[in-house]
DNA sequence: TTAAAAATATGATATTTGTCATATTAAAGA
DNA sequence: TCTTTAATATGACAAATATCATATTTTTAA
């Protein structure tokens, strides 16, 4: 079994805080995950008894709305920690976790965890921070949903998934969404999403190969965004 | 000046955790302030040294984007602490608060709470808590404004004032928006947002008189609402 | 009290977005 | 490989929503 004490990807996370003596008693208790591309980590209301820290691969967190539909909530990679809200809350999750793409992750249980914020100060501010973030975040996303046009929304997160996850080789965007997904995103049809994309790649905005995203124009994107 | 220890809005917010000893001093060094109706507490961007306790009254958080409109992102009121996540973060506020009501603020330095966090657990778990909550509650208020249609949301948007914040005698809600602010907390223009509350009055849903909105139908309402 | 300004209301119309149908392409399994 | 299924694409149309114009009412302030 891995050792927490030698996991770089701590260093990302909130866990960062933690202790020579804490760590080695974390390696003890965690469980580490292999998650395919496609598999559920957890789902909406269903009870989690601890939290996850991605060591690598990318998912989404997704709530089911009203209509039946997913929406995409939020997509979490590497270095981040999964379910430290409904933990703490002591609730149920509010948001499904799927794997895009294979997974490494390591699970903790609540007890452990739970005890780094009465010992551990700096442990309960760096968690404090990331949810602070986690809301600030949504908060923006709120009002981008609200207020702007879906083809400002689709330019904005083609933006994002390029800044934030990075590109291939071949200057395709690393993460590989469905359209479908991308629509749950942004919160539109799928065909609309299908048709902007379309008219983005006449455009000469992004190049469309397959499944490939290729952002071309950034600066006309920036400007799409407003 | 008013004493902490004898303020019954303090058993709602996290400040309930505190001690006597940590009350007394907090009465000694906290300000308070009254806030008239349309008056700003604080405006995004600011840098607010400290947090909020709101004794009496109600205001709206909104956050401008970048068409240049308004958008309401919660409403607030008596019991509820603001600036929190501003003053976890170390970073300006992401929202602005203005008073929708005459009201009664407490302004409580960043020094004191922050002290708070170190030597009260109970208190910092309050805190983290309640900003749990408040993420959850952007994560549901996200996926409403990427999937339901503006009639769902303003139906839902009328049916949480009403239990939220309750009516008047005349069974009038008690929180007097314009048509203006209910359009920029449902996300929609201000037309369309009038528009449907006149159906909505035609259908017998709701009553309008001047700015008094009366929910005749809740159980039509709710269904409308999905 | 009255004039001016702001908020509310409603019609006409344009634009955006969603839905349904169907074709085409890609992916998965037998 | 072939067949079946799912994903992507596009047209045609319908529905939802925004915008602009203008009337009416309410509020504000001189």
């Amino acid at each position: 079994m891995s050792k927490c004490e030698q996991c770089i990807v701590r260093e990302f996370s909130s866990l960062k805080a933690l202790t020579k003596d804490e760590l080695i008693k974390l390696s003890d208790c965690k469980t580490s995950l292999i998650i395919k591309k496609g598999e559920v980590i957890f789902e909406e209301g269903e009870n989690v008894n601890g939290i996850y820290c991605i060591k690598d691969g990318i998912c989404k967190l997704t709530k089911l709305s009203a209509n039946g539909k997913d929406h995409i909530v939020k997509l979490v990679t590497k270095g981040e920690l999964l379910g430290q809200r409904s933990m703490i809350s002591d609730e149920p999750v509010n948001l499904s976790a799927v794997a895009l793409e294979d997974m490494q992750v390591c699970f903790i249980p609540k007890s452990e965890v739970m005890g780094y914020f009465d010992k551990n100060n700096q442990f309960s501010m760096n968690v404090m921070k990331t949810i602070c973030g986690d809301l600030k975040e949504a908060d923006d996303h709120m009002v981008n949903l609200a207020q702007k046009t879906v083809k400002e929304r689709l330019a904005e997160t083609l933006l994002y998934l390029n800044d934030t996850f990075g590109k291939n080789e071949d200057n395709s965007l690393k993460v590989q969404l469905s359209r479908d997904e991308l629509a749950s995103i942004i919160g539109t049809a799928t065909e609309s999403c299908i048709r902007l994309l379309s008219d983005f790649n006449k455009l000469g905005l992004i190049e469309l190969t397959g499944k490939k995203i290729v952002l071309k124009d950034i600066t006309k994107l920036k400007k799409l965004a407003e």
